[in-house]
DNA sequence: TAGGCCATCTGGTCCT
DNA sequence: AGGACCAGATGGCCTA
């Protein structure tokens, strides 16, 4: 739920629950002070609320140009510095919105990479981030043993910490049953790969539908390079995005895929496989698979897959 | 209605 | 001095 940029300043901010919080008061008090209270007075107590009140207090002032009955020199109200100092914490206000917008901003992306992605459905900030750590451990774990563990278990993983609801999420995107995987309350950590040999079966596979009401499909071994697929391309895929419907970005033979924006026409394959890579070809070469990142395409799926191909 | 999530404001701290 | 970063406080919105 991001809020209007910077550049468009919320004018009307109905939400914000500062509205009147000092910054504004002081803008008032300002202009209009309360009645039966001077000014200065009121000025004085901004000068205290800054942290930068050192009079004397008993110092009863007789304000001209500055001067006290003492003759000496008092802290006049400087209204100059005052406005200074409100427009200072206006701005930093600001950036901090803006900051703020952009560390949402870099947290949608993260939300585009993990795989399980919806424009309607957003996973929490917290979710996102554990999300993210999980995927980025079973992608580590898999490229350090060149080994792919069951889906089931790929999802276990995926799921490690989180909440029912996104784990349910993340189980759609994957066409499993949240459920049948959530076998270890209490988020209690399990093993990718000793599960790996623990979880085929039947428990999981295909007795039922996913949240997605399509059929689950069999999974659990990797037989073949493209067994684990489903249904690809996704006969519903096309429209998920636009129907605010789950539409995983990864797939789990192929190991993973990165969905960042896509362009018209390539919705199609969602289920497609889609790396991040060195090497690039014309688009002529594309297949279904291809990689598809910042608007490049990045045939490498052999290249990536060889350790899997033992 | 309670709880979760979020945006925003705010003041403090650190750094340049 | 001013900006970045951070955490606390607060209130709005949404959902179970």
């Amino acid at each position: 739920m991001l809020t209007l940029p910077f550049d468009k300043p919320p004018s009307n901010q109905t939400s914000s629950p500062f509205k009147t919080s000092w910054a504004t008061n002081q803008l008032v008090k300002s202009v209009k002070p309360e009645p039966g209270r001077a000014l200065e007075e009121s000025e004085r107590e901004d000068e205290e609320r800054d942290g930068e009140e050192e009079e004397e207090e008993e110092e009863v002032q007789e304000q001209s140009g500055g001067l006290t009955t003492r003759g000496s020199y008092k802290k006049k109200p400087n209204h100059a510095r005052l406005d200074r100092v409100r427009l200072r914490r206006i701005e930093a206000n600001a950036r901090e919105r803006n900051r703020m917008h952009g560390l949402n901003n870099a947290l949608d992306s993260l939300r585009k990479v993990v795989p399980c992605y919806s424009k309607t459905q957003k996973l929490s900030k917290i979710e996102t981030l554990r999300l993210a750590k999980n995927y980025i451990w079973t992608l580590s774990e898999i490229l350090r043993t060149g080994k792919r563990p069951d889906l089931l278990t790929f999802v276990q993983t995926l799921c490690k910490g989180l909440s029912q609801p996104t784990t349910n999420l993340v189980a759609s995107c994957l066409q499993l049953n949240g459920r049948s995987f959530m076998s270890e309350p209490g988020g209690e950590s399990f093993s990718l790969y000793p599960a790996y040999h623990h979880h085929h079966g039947p428990e999981v596979v295909g007795s039922s539908t996913a949240d997605s009401g399509r059929p689950l499909r069999p999974f659990g071994s990797f037989s073949g390079p493209y067994e684990a697929l489903y249904d690809s391309p996704s006969p519903d895929c096309s429209s998920s995005l636009d129907s605010g419907a789950l539409s995983p970005p990864l797939n789990f033979n192929g190991i993973f895929s990165l969905k960042h924006e896509e362009p018209v026409g390539y919705r199609s394959c969602h289920y497609g496989l889609r790396y991040c890579s060195i090497s690039q070809r014309s688009s002529a070469d594309l297949g279904p698979y291809d990689i598809h990142l910042r608007g490049q395409f990045y045939p490498v799926q052999d290249k990536l897959n060889k350790p899997f191909h033992n």
